[in-house]
DNA sequence: CGCATAATTCGATGACTGTCTAATCAAGCG
DNA sequence: CGCTTGATTAGACAGTCATCGAATTATGCG
């Protein structure tokens, strides 16, 4: 994971790639992708995810997001998945740490998935 | 995998689950979509995906698409896998086999992904 | 300091997954 | 029919992953 994680922290940050239907990923793009891709693709993360990203402001206490059915420790290995991955980021203040998801995160994962530009067959 | 596989096939289709942003997903809804993630969460199903959905019509022959660097029972597992979580529909014409993109689903993917609907904190 | 609470790290374990080769199925052709 | 080519299935194996309990670190409080 430490040559992914790498490489996902040396991204511009904003577009990582073109559109999935715009032209084929190359391979390296499609191991960045595919690494956001597979952080969202457990349930457990998931619903850690979308419990950050609905909370006011889009930040979130553990303590706050932490029943999910798994133990403590779990949730916790989940979100530092999900901060590997780019799709969270972490602070701590005072005795509780809270996570907040990357800004522009979503907006790019969207892009990825934005339809349409395929061309039609002759 | 095949008790999920119910559930993604008994789906309305169109509208899984709201944004991430909108509202925490309740465990069943976490495991659909997270299957959905799951399967574009490996680098090679995610350039088989883009291969598809790049191509004229949304639509590509195995034989297209098939040079991503494993072998071909490789790819075709990998097929496989897009298909069951409802990304990818296959249809044989005469030798070749035809895969292309679930016309809905990237709309629905990216719908998941819509941000900026977390309320404010006051 | 000593204690309580929040959160992470450690180590182990059972399950899952991506990959391969070999075998099989499917279609077209002579 | 047999043969060739396209594609999937079967079986095996190595590596990864989600999960847990126990131990550890971090902060705040009296």
């Amino acid at each position: 994971m430490s040559k992914l994680q790498e490489k996902v922290a040396a991204l511009p940050a904003e577009p990582c790639c073109p559109a999935l239907t715009e032209r084929e990923l190359t391979a390296e793009e499609a191991e960045l992708t595919a690494a956001m891709f597979k952080a969202l693709g457990d349930p457990v993360r998931l619903r850690l995810f979308s419990k950050v990203a609905s909370h006011p402001d889009s930040e979130a206490c553990v303590c706050d997001i932490a029943d999910v059915g798994v133990s403590q420790p779990t949730v916790s290995h989940h979100l530092k998945k999900l901060k590997e991955a780019g799709l969270l980021l972490s602070e701590r203040r005072g005795t509780w740490v809270y996570y907040r998801v990357e800004p522009s995160i979503l907006a790019a994962m969207g892009r990825l998935l934005t339809p349409g530009t395929a061309p039609k067959a002759a």
